[in-house]
DNA sequence: TAGTGGTCTAGACCACGTT
DNA sequence: ACGTGGTCTAGACCACTAA
């Protein structure tokens, strides 16, 4: 009885010999997009591996938007969409640390907001609702607060900078009640980003990217002329079911872009 | 002898069932992050289930970037990296049709460049050069034009109108000798991106977005006011390892966004 | 009902890090 | 040397789809 003895000294992986064969037959166009390919079994046979290697291979490929798997009809060549974009937006300071460049970070101000000096739109943001007397509330899962002097968020305003230009300038309001000892940080120092997820362990977020006309106060710590295109990512994130943090980040168009490889 | 019987009944794979209860340690601040987390083998003691099932749970975590694996040292919570962003950029057609939003098409216009035509940009973008008599080529991957005359590009330009307002004017070039028919296509019937993908498969791409002022004929055709914010996305796709196509689409700043879940 | 993919097992060998 | 994760097997049962 021979022991089982298996060529595990290539360097390449079988699932990944045959990922490769199979996106070679596809990029040659031997495989049309829509069609079936062959089966798990057929393939396991073809390339003398298991099912479970092939299968890994299937899986990965499908990952990739490059199969479809339909459970119970087959494999097929997906639709090729490269009509979608992925971008990756990452840490400034650490993007801009690990590229080598000058890195600061100036902070512009710093404040605490009361209930009482909010306005609508972090209002709704934060989902945070003024309790007046003898009203009662829509939302069961929005926070009340009764008196109106009562710290609901801390607001800070920095400009990041690159080389000594101004790269970006980030307002970010964090409920306050969370982290209260978030305003007291030295964001000169430390990245309000990395202080945070450091802090509390986040859920989930959702972000916008647009094109808006720089206002006066970010013209000028950006160093552009007003009403210039800034390109603004806004992005918020969700602790215990419930806004952390919203944060602008504002680029000068000229200055700034997001890039990648699909 | 019994036959192996497994409950395979549970809608809940066992490896999502893992995958939870390691999300709720981790979410419950019970692991931190940087932390080891138990081994394989325990693992699957634990729950009762084979190593190829932890396997799997701890390595699609990790692909999730929740856990971080090392060969040969063990599996840790990862440091959460709620700085990424990641932005999906959908087909404008499709996406517009999907959401049962009337969407419509203009061609603005359509014609054939020559190597005589060319501006520096698309030089570079497509790795033409012209050459000369006597003149030796740098590159060796580089087309070669002899004749000033030959077609080299497509261009076209289109206004994608969502409800009958501009939402997205899309400048296009196509190397026209790798797609002649191309440019005899109907672009206010045929979407671009879908017309190339179904003709040529498509490899990898790169982009960029910026936030950009409007130029004349882009404002005009967004009807917007010239120099307001555009949101620009450039992209470039590649085919057999050369560029055939290159597309900036641009978007008026307050009419459109791209946004989503993290 | 036959055939497909989805999941799972109990074991194996290998490559890598730490000791 | 030992323990970790990385890969692979030969077989199994289940869920789904199509004929």
């Amino acid at each position: 009885m021979t022991k089982v003895k298996r060529d595990m000294t290539k360097s390449v992986p079988a699932y990944q010999r045959i990922k490769n064969a199979i996106l070679d037959n596809i990029h040659s166009g031997k495989w049309q997009a829509g069609e079936a390919i062959s089966t798990e079994m057929t393939l396991a046979e073809e390339f003398g591996v298991s099912r479970m290697t092939v299968n890994r291979a299937l899986k990965e490929l499908s990952e990739e938007r490059v199969l479809e798997r339909r459970q119970g009809s087959g494999t097929f060549v997906a639709q090729q969409q490269f009509n979608h974009t992925f971008v990756e937006v990452r840490n400034i300071a650490q993007d801009l640390r690990s590229a080598k460049r000058d890195y600061q970070a100036q902070v512009v101000s710093k404040r605490t907001i009361t209930v009482s000096m909010l306005d609508d739109e972090m209002r709704r943001k934060f989902d945070i609702e003024e309790v007046a007397v003898s009203s009662h509330s829509k939302s069961a899962a929005s926070k009340k607060i009764n008196n109106p002097e009562t710290a609901v968020l801390y607001e800070v305003k920095i400009i990041h900078f690159a080389d000594g230009l101004p790269i970006q300038f980030e307002e970010r309001w964090v409920d306050a009640n969370k982290i209260p000892e978030f305003i007291e940080q030295d964001f000169s120092e430390v990245n309000t980003s990395e202080y945070l997820i450091a802090k509390s362990p986040l859920e989930r977020g959702s972000y916008t990217i647009r094109a808006l006309a720089a206002p006066n106060e970010i013209a000028e710590a950006l160093q552009i002329a007003p009403q210039s295109p800034t390109l603004v990512l806004c992005r918020q994130t969700f602790s215990a079911g419930q806004v952390l943090t919203f944060v602008k980040m504002w680029h000068a168009g000229e200055r700034y872009q997001f890039s990648g490889e699909l």
